[in-house]
DNA sequence: GTTAAGATTCCG
DNA sequence: GGAATCTTAACG
């Protein structure tokens, strides 16, 4: 059956682990609805992972607290936060109550760059906390096409020990 | 209360 | 290479 309307992804798509929720995020459709009634729709192009207590390059490592607390809820939430006083970071949290996960949405079609792209959806402070599986506003949506998808390390996370710095947790959308 | 640093981007 | 710009977390 031929359906026009792409299906809204749901709870359980987000509960999983973020290792099996980011590569799957990877060419799905990021749909936002403005205020004045615009929609615009945009393949999501690369993702990170930020996983854990342990992952010294997530906000979680420093433990719970009034930012970092979205991130132990349940998957399906989302993680918004400002990077050096002018950019929002839109992440997405995975997983199951209780443990701390997230996948970092760094580029859509358009928008290459985790800062540009908040700009451009008009992403801020008020979406922390956001049900993605509920909200009028953004939402996720299938994907029937597939495509080839690479990974590398994550960027800018220096900071972190040698064990973090090399793990493969960033997918991107291959060129075909 | 003070301060250093940041999951970035843009300019010189 | 360095600034912009401000919240968070660490320290006191």
């Amino acid at each position: 059956m031929n359906q026009n309307v792409n299906q809204r992804l749901g709870k359980n798509f987000f509960i999983r682990d973020a290792t099996e929720v980011a590569p799957a995020l990877v060419g799905k459709i990021l749909a936002r609805n403005f205020s004045d009634g615009r929609i615009i729709r945009r393949l999501i192009t690369e993702v990170e992972i930020y996983r854990g207590e342990e992952d010294e390059a997530c906000h979680a490592s420093k433990g719970m607290t009034r930012r970092t607390r979205v991130m132990y809820s349940e998957g399906g939430r989302i993680y918004v936060y400002l990077i050096y006083g002018m950019y929002w970071m839109l992440n997405f949290v995975t997983g199951p109550e209780g443990h701390p996960q997230a996948v970092l949405i760094r580029g859509i079609e358009g928008f290459d760059g985790p800062g540009k792209l908040t700009r451009a959806l008009e992403i801020d402070g008020t979406f922390y906390g956001e049900d993605l599986t509920r909200s009028e506003r953004i939402w996720i949506e299938e994907n029937r096409r597939k495509f080839r998808i690479g990974k590398g390390t994550r960027i800018g996370i220096d900071y972190a020990g040698e064990e973090w710095r090399s793990k493969p947790w960033r997918y991107f959308l291959k060129n075909t």
